[in-house]
DNA sequence: ACGATCCCCTAAACCGTTTTACTAAATCGG
DNA sequence: CCGATTTAGTAAAACGGTTTAGGGGATCGT
């Protein structure tokens, strides 16, 4: 009932169990005869390597990490994570590696980090701070950071926020709004909390703000999910304080705020314009619509693990520049209209 | 440079490697002024244990396979996965499980498998006469089937896809739509190819069309993408033979036919009815807001997990009865209107 | 005919843990 | 004060592979 192991094999074969390794592993140092019997006998018995053996002696385990800084029920619901997959998988099968997906065990992601038998990790969004990244370069295991800070230990691989972000405030204030309101990430040691990447997209919408000189935004707490940003959306100021144009962290809050608005009565954009980032697929299906920034998330996906590959070999590698945003104006924003302009028109 | 082992902590606190083994495994088996001492050097030394060292020894990895029939930048592509995930993921948290993703490996999956250090696997999609099903019982590694057909090795978890389907068409006839598309999926050995679900969907369109009596649907080939459903829509017969109603075999493709339809001058839905399959959230967002027959991903994926983990507890357990599926109207379906009776009020 | 080479194959060490079986010392009951 | 338990620790054997170093026989050149 028990694993049919490479002892087994051997002594079924009349080998031993170096033969039966050389088989598998280096045919060419086997005369043809007994590489053909070991193969047969190795057949018949259903044998196959394990995995952890292997990986133990081979001091290689044939998969790269994907250190994932909140719960995966949350995380997944941001097709965000899938992109990128797609882009980390790509190379992934390339290099005939597999992908395992880490999450917080218990609330901690170093006891999920230590159980992981990886070659490499991607760590998606961690603050420079985290206690996980000592734990990282602890075990001297060949990291890359995506959606981070630049790091001394680890390469870097970003894209440009603030750029983007100020693209889409400027976007709105050309618009001729005024009343802008902002969906800022909730403060750390939440669930969901606040990445450098929210960080520098905040700073690119203050700066943007702050330099066409006006008024300053109004800020509202929400997560990246559909819900938070619906939710953001019922506590932003009503009547005539209500603002004309709001900016998000992700095309998902964007969208929840979109919902939200027009189960309120309100038509998007001519009562209020909203701008996503990211531009994830779904982006492009919405009514409207989502105008957002937009970040190359595959080829990111496919740089960062290009370049944990580089690591895993040895090389080594620099951070490479972050790669370009943009924005793409689709229809969920038009310019402002006065709203008491409009309400008397009525 | 290289890994601080446990032989190290061992001989700087002075005790056995069993000792060092007891303070992080069993320390009640230690006196309080070793176990500190030993706790305090492993600290100093940065010591964590060797994950495949672990799991060779102990015989459990503490990770589950999901094997992935298809390229992970394909199956990525379709929110279904993440959906599923996200279920998966509630119950592997829950029990301080990874995720590793197992796709083919230079188009092998049997090969895939064989490398991964796995407690169990999730399958999913799988025909059943692939051959990576022969590998997995040689094995003798625990294993859950999802959207797969019922086996008398593996626990199964399914949705009522027939019931589903047959809903969906009855729905379309119902508004008195006599010319019909289905989009099928490709044949087997193709990079995506039918699966046992897509099977027992389509038998579920067709068994409904004959019931019906209404004419044979045209069928078009088309994978689960986007551009999928789009490029099907271009091959549907045009002018009075056009269909009014198409039948997909998934949201994806369905929101692409709908963006090609619309892109072409038709509208959604008084010119042509789409309806979809699986109700991925973004189904509820698009334009015009898809109708779809709804099977519960997350609770398929949490389903499946429970299952697996019962049976790598050593538990037998049975395939549960396939979940519901209920048909969810939006607005991509509306009264099939007369072609030419349209055509002459121009 | 004889050392050098090459071809096949093997014994044993190693990878880094956990776990079993056991021992020496300390504590206990009576 | 003595045998029986308990406590605190250890040595060695797994776990299941890969890899290093080398050995025995056939083949080669001379």
């Amino acid at each position: 009932m028990s694993r049919v192991t490479i002892a087994d094999v051997a002594s079924a074969a009349g080998v031993s169990k170096t033969a039966v390794s050389f088989a598998f592993n280096n045919p060419e140092r086997l005369g043809q005869a007994t590489l053909e019997r070991v193969l047969g006998v190795a057949e018949d018995l259903g044998y196959t390597p394990h995995p952890a053996a292997r990986a133990l002696s081979m001091r290689r385990s044939g998969t790269i990490g994907v250190l994932i800084p909140q719960r995966l029920s949350t995380v997944f619901a941001n097709p965000f994570v899938s992109e990128l997959i797609q882009g980390l998988g790509e190379l992934c099968e390339e290099h005939d590696l597999t992908l395992l997906l880490v999450p917080p065990l218990n609330g901690s992601l170093e006891g999920a980090i230590r159980q992981a038998s990886v070659d490499g990790f991607i760590s998606l969004g961690l603050s420079p701070d985290d206690s996980a990244l000592g734990v990282l370069d602890r075990i001297g295991i060949p990291t890359v950071l995506v959606d981070s800070e630049d790091s001394p230990s680890h390469p870097t691989v970003n894209v440009d926020d603030g750029g983007g972000a100020r693209a889409a405030a400027a976007h709105l204030i050309g618009l001729g709004h005024r009343q802008l309101a902002i969906l800022v990430l909730p403060p750390a040691r939440s669930q969901v909390h606040s990445t450098p990447t929210a960080e520098r997209r905040l700073a690119g919408y203050r700066a943007a703000i702050t330099e066409a000189g006006v008024p300053a935004p109004h800020s509202v707490i929400a997560g990246i999910s559909v819900a938070a940003g619906a939710s953001a959306f019922a506590s932003l100021p009503k009547g005539k304080r209500r603002p004309t144009g709001v900016l998000a962290m992700s095309d998902m809050a964007a969208i929840g705020v979109v919902t939200a608005a027009q189960a309120s009565g309100l038509r998007v954009p001519d009562d209020i314009s909203v701008v996503g980032f990211d531009d994830v697929p779904a982006s492009a299906w919405t009514n409207p619509p989502l105008t957002t920034v937009r970040q190359p998330i595959v080829e990111k996906g496919r740089l960062a693990a290009r370049l944990l590959i580089q690591r895993m070999k040895g090389r080594a590698v620099a951070s490479p520049a972050p790669l370009k945003t943009s924005l793409v104006i689709r229809g969920s924003t038009a310019p402002a209209t006065n709203l008491d302009l409009r309400i008397k028109r009525r």
